[in-house]
DNA sequence: GACAATTAGATTGTGCGCAATAAAGTTGCG
DNA sequence: CGCAACTTTATTGCGCACAATCTAATTGTC
């Protein structure tokens, strides 16, 4: 049907399956995190702070997700309505806002640790090949992100 | 800083780096599409009507694009009152409606030509390295959406 | 010490993505 | 025919993403 424009047949782009199967990961992620109240965004934000060690500004949280504030204040604000982190000014740097997990955000660590090794079944791909896919997904980042 | 629970690392994941190189990719395609008019989304909408040749119902475009009437109906309207397509209901079943291509539409085929070549350079991947990956995202794909 | 430039977050507005529900049309079965 | 089950699309509500803009606090420079 495109004769003329082959390069824009939707089975020879990258950036639809890349696009497709982001939101089929969300969707199995969304069923897994469904217990612990966490959406998939949450949950990657509070992986980011067990990673850092709370506390952490708001910025640095963003650098580590590649989020920005538009998107982090409003998620941030409905996991502590939940409990699950606090906010609060740098006494040192009154511009910046500190988050740290609250004792039940770092209980819900217990509640997700089989999360990765459920939704790696889920995916169906060898060690071996999700392993190549995330170097090659890191690469791809890492070029268009710098 | 996670010593319980080294699954949990955020390096450790499959999905952040599949999560962070999609939006990565979306705001590189918002660049390039920023002079048609056209989003992301809407440019795969788009691709995938010139690929099927209109009129295509919605339900066969959300099958190709695996999304639902939810996030498309709003899409066709935008793209609708910009004058790039056109919907009407199915005469022999008034319960479908139809989603063609004016000849605004086709004419941003040519306009998007180039599209899929500059990503491409911007991407930073090597051809077989491309190629690779979208197998790879496509087993995926097939894996978790059936 | 004053003041411009910079930095950190918050706010606003637009556009997805999807679950849940509603509304309208079609089909199948007695 | 009559009517329940099903299919298809639209609507509603919530939660991201992100650009643009705003406010407040800090830093550098003289």
């Amino acid at each position: 049907m495109a004769p003329q424009h082959p390069q824009l047949a939707l089975d020879a782009q990258l950036c639809f399956p890349l696009y497709a199967a982001t939101r089929a990961v969300t969707r199995t992620y969304a069923d897994l995190l469904e217990p612990s109240g966490l959406t998939y965004p949450q949950y990657l934000t509070m992986l980011a702070l067990w990673d850092a060690g709370s506390p952490v500004s708001v910025s640095a949280l963003g650098a580590r997700l590649r989020l920005d504030s538009g998107t982090l204040t409003p998620l941030l604000k409905r996991l502590e309505a939940a409990g699950r982190i606090v906010r609060r000014r740098d006494p040192a740097d009154e511009r910046r806002v500190l988050v740290s997990c609250t004792q039940e955000g770092w209980a819900l660590r217990e509640q997700v640790a089989d999360v990765p090794l459920r939704l790696a079944g889920a995916m169906g791909l060898e060690r071996d090949e999700a392993e190549r896919l995330r170097a090659d997904l890191g690469r791809l980042l890492a070029h268009l992100d710098g």
